[in-house]
RNA sequence: UCCUCCGUAGCUCAGCUGGUCAGAGCGCCUGACUGUUAAUCAGGAUGUCGUUGGUUCAAAUCCAACCGGAGGAG
């Protein structure tokens, strides 16, 4: 993997990127695509790319290795041909399970013991197994086993778990760098910064995931509860310390908001579950504001989707047909706002690229994100 | 003509040995959702309890008549 920076905004800590992988570049800032079982839910692999036109997908090593599981990934040869898509992936961890899933999980000092939420089944993770079960999913980017803590987390407890992501940390790389991808392709291992809201921590664990000297660095344990000044201020300080030279992964966020300032202050990727998991539920992104297409508003209203949309789902569907079939809990509206959404959020991201390649990118994302805070 | 059963929220119904009995599910309206245990979750509005009389301190609940519906017997 290869990251190249392009442009400086003048007036922010934006900048335009390419991170080149074995399956293609990407230009940052970029928004990936959740694809937890490898699937980005309800969206077709095509419309995904000829569509929405994502660059990189997500995929996650705790859902993916309890189903369908290692032998079947190794046996399809990776998740790139398992799910047929030849662009780059990424694989987070299991880390975010460590948190959501907190009730069926032990850590320990080895790793942490799950029970499945599909079968009750015991797995232990270690920073070890993880980089195995990574390499055999085979992702262009693996994330390293990390504990995303709570919100609010108290300090000493703060501490004991980014100094534990830490150690987990330094065994991941070394065994990273002891073993080798499967399939032919380069993997890049990313570091997670913790630290919970505690600038201190933030700094101190920036700079120990800096002298890893990775070729990409994450910011997790945000967007959990936090307000977002809260979290604006955390990515402001890591982003701070974190290299230059090297991309910056916020990881978990967030609002089309969240990710315009997000890259005002220096981070160059995000994945978020909110364009899809909204999308289904009825909330739809636009350059205007948010619009809840089941409210009763829209029952009439036979406008195009979206008028400033660039998927083909914004002119080709009207307002209360998605809002009809929302409400009639019709798989296709599932479909038709994912698409719309995503394609927001990668219009949004290839918007902001082209503000900092001009240079106007501040002014721009001051207006925009007074827009789209709002509710339609 | 007679007999039986039924009429409670927009829908389907619970409550009917009289006193937190005005309820549920769905629908409707609204909100939440940030490295997906989530086509999920939360909140809200709505009723002259078929009608009219009666018994009682008190009736959706007991009695009578009537109206409407279903079934049965002739």
């Amino acid at each position: 993997m290869k990251f190249k920076i392009h442009k400086q905004d003048p007036k922010s800590s934006a900048r335009t990127g390419t991170i080149k992988t074995d399956h293609g570049e990407i230009k940052t800032p970029i928004f990936m695509p959740v694809g937890t079982v490898g699937s980005v839910k309800g969206i077709h692999q095509r419309e995904l790319s000829e569509d929405i036109k994502a660059q990189i997908i997500l995929g996650n090593t705790y859902h993916l290795y309890l189903r369908p599981g290692n032998e079947v990934m190794k046996q399809a040869g990776g998740l790139h041909k398992f799910m047929n898509w030849d662009k780059p992936i990424l694989t987070d961890s299991g880390g975010y399970q460590v948190f959501s899933l907190s009730d069926r999980r032990k850590i320990t000092q080895e790793g942490v013991e799950f029970s499945s939420h599909i079968d009750g089944s015991k797995h232990l993770f270690t920073p070890e197994s993880v980089v195995d079960t990574e390499r055999i999913i085979g992702a262009d980017i693996i994330m390293a086993l990390d504990e995303c803590a709570p919100y609010p987390a108290d300090f000493d407890y703060a501490q004991k778990s980014t100094e534990l992501t830490h150690q987990w940390l330094k065994r991941g790389v070394d065994y990273f760098r002891k073993t080798d991808p499967l399939y032919g392709h380069k993997q890049a291992y990313f570091p997670i910064v913790q630290g919970s809201t505690y600038k201190d921590l933030r700094i101190k664990s920036a700079e120990f995931i800096a002298s890893m000297e990775c070729e990409g660095n994450a910011i997790g344990g945000l967007s959990v509860g936090e307000s977002h000044e809260v979290m604006y201020e955390m990515l402001d300080i890591v982003n701070h310390v974190l290299p230059q030279d090297k991309p910056r992964y916020l990881m978990g966020v967030g609002t089309p908001e969240n990710i315009l300032e997000g890259i005002a202050l220096g981070t160059d990727m995000f994945d978020c579950v909110m364009p899809t998991r909204n999308g289904r539920h009825g909330v739809l992104f636009t350059w205007e504001g948010t619009i809840n297409i089941k409210n009763k508003k829209w029952e009439k209203d036979f406008s195009v989707l979206d008028e400033q949309g660039t998927s083909y789902v914004d002119s080709y569907y009207t307002k209360a047909y998605l809002r009809h079939l929302v409400k009639a809990n019709e798989r296709l509206a599932a479909q038709i706002a994912g698409i719309h959404n995503l394609a927001f959020y990668l219009d949004l991201v290839r918007f902001a690229r082209t503000k900092i390649e001009e240079g106007t990118f501040s002014e721009w994302k001051n207006e925009v994100v007074k827009k789209l805070g709002r509710r339609l």
